[in-house]
DNA sequence: ATGGCTGGTAGAACCAGA
C-alpha cells in the first residue's frame, strides 16, 4: 500500500498567489491539489508552472474574475462530470476519477451574501439551495467517494471562535448547520478533519484579512472540509492543516489543508 | 459597536468575499 496525499485550498486567486501555491506544492507533496476561488478563466489558468512541480494532469473549471475551481495531479485522473448546483452558470464544482476508481469532488460552496435571511438577501437563499441540491445528490450517490472544498459553513462550535457571537453571521447559523447536517447524514459522509481532531479541540480554516494581527486575535472559523464515503474514511490514516500559509507572504485568508489515504 | 482588508477589473462614489 502506499499513502496517496490529497490538498484542499481557497486560494482567492491563483495567478496572484502562484508563488505560495509553488512553495506549498515544494512543502507538503500532495499527489492532488484541489482548488477554489481560482478567479481566473481556463485560457489564463498558470498550467505551466502545475506542469513544472510534476502536476501536469489538471481539471479546469474556471470563469473570468469571480470564483472558479480546478485540480491538479501528478496522478492521472479524468473528468467525470461539472454540476451547477445553483443553475446559473457559476463555476464551483468539478469531479474526477482516480487511479484506483475513487471518486473526487471539488466544491465551492457559495459564501450567502451577508443577511442570513432568503428574502432580504438572495444570496443567503441560493447558498441554502445549493446545500440542498447536494444533498439529493448525496443521497443517490453511490460509489465511494472524497468530497472536499470550501462548504463556507462552520458547523460545531468549536469550528469558530465565538459560537455566541456568530450564530447571527452568514456561515454559522443555525438554518445553515442543520441544512450541512442533513447533506452529512444523506450519504454518511465522514468529516476527516474532526475524525482526526475531534471537537471541542480548535480547529480553524480561514481568518479574515480585516484583523489587525490574525494570529494574535485568532478569530478564525473551519469553513474548508474533507468528507469521505464512510468505507473510504477508514483508509484516513492522516489529516494536516496548514496553519503556517496564512502568514506567507501575500496569503490566501484560506489555509490548505490535507489528507493522508493509505491506497 | 464598528470597522477593519483583498483581488479583479475598470479606470468607481465598483463588486464580491465571509
Amino acid at each position: 500500500m502506499a499513502i496517496t496525499r490529497i490538498a484542499s485550498w481557497n486560494i482567492n486567486s491563483v495567478r496572484f498567489r502562484l508563488p505560495i501555491v509553488e512553495q506549498f506544492l515544494r512543502d507538503a507533496a500532495p499527489d492532488i491539489l484541489c482548488l477554489q476561488e481560482t478567479k481566473t478563466i481556463d485560457a489564463e489558468f498558470p498550467a505551466a508552472a502545475f506542469a513544472a512541480l510534476g502536476y501536469t494532469h489538471q481539471l479546469l473549471n474556471g470563469q473570468r474574475m469571480h470564483h472558479g475551481v480546478a485540480i491538479v495531479s501528478r496522478v492521472p485522473l479524468t473528468e467525470i462530470e461539472r454540476h451547477d448546483w445553483q443553475a446559473n452558470g457559476e463555476a464551483r464544482h468539478i469531479a474526477a476519477r482516480l487511479p484506483g476508481g475513487q471518486r473526487l469532488d471539488n466544491v465551492y460552496i457559495p459564501a450567502g451574501g451577508d443577511i442570513p435571511d432568503r428574502e432580504a438577501n438572495p444570496k443567503f437563499g441560493q447558498k441554502l439551495d445549493f446545500v440542498e441540491r447536494m444533498t439529493r445528490w448525496s443521497e443517490m450517490l453511490a460509489e465511494p467517494t472524497v468530497l472536499v472544498g470550501d462548504f463556507n459553513i462552520a458547523p460545531l462550535e468549536a469550528d469558530v471562535w465565538s459560537h455566541k457571537q456568530l450564530l447571527d453571521v452568514v456561515s454559522h447559523t443555525p438554518v445553515e448547520v442543520a441544512a450541512l447536517g442533513a447533506m452529512q447524514a444523506a450519504h454518511g459522509w465522514v468529516d476527516l478533519g474532526r475524525r482526526f481532531v475531534p471537537a471541542p479541540a480548535r480547529l480553524y480554516t480561514w481568518w479574515s484579512y480585516r484583523a489587525k494581527d490574525w494570529a494574535a486575535s485568532d478569530r478564525g472559523r473551519r469553513l474548508d472540509h474533507m468528507w469521505a464515503s464512510p468505507a473510504l474514511a477508514e483508509t484516513a490514516t492522516a489529516h494536516h492543516v496548514h496553519e503556517a500559509c496564512r502568514s506567507w507572504l501575500k496569503p490566501s485568508d484560506h489555509i490548505p489543508i490535507v489528507t493522508e489515504f493509505d491506497w
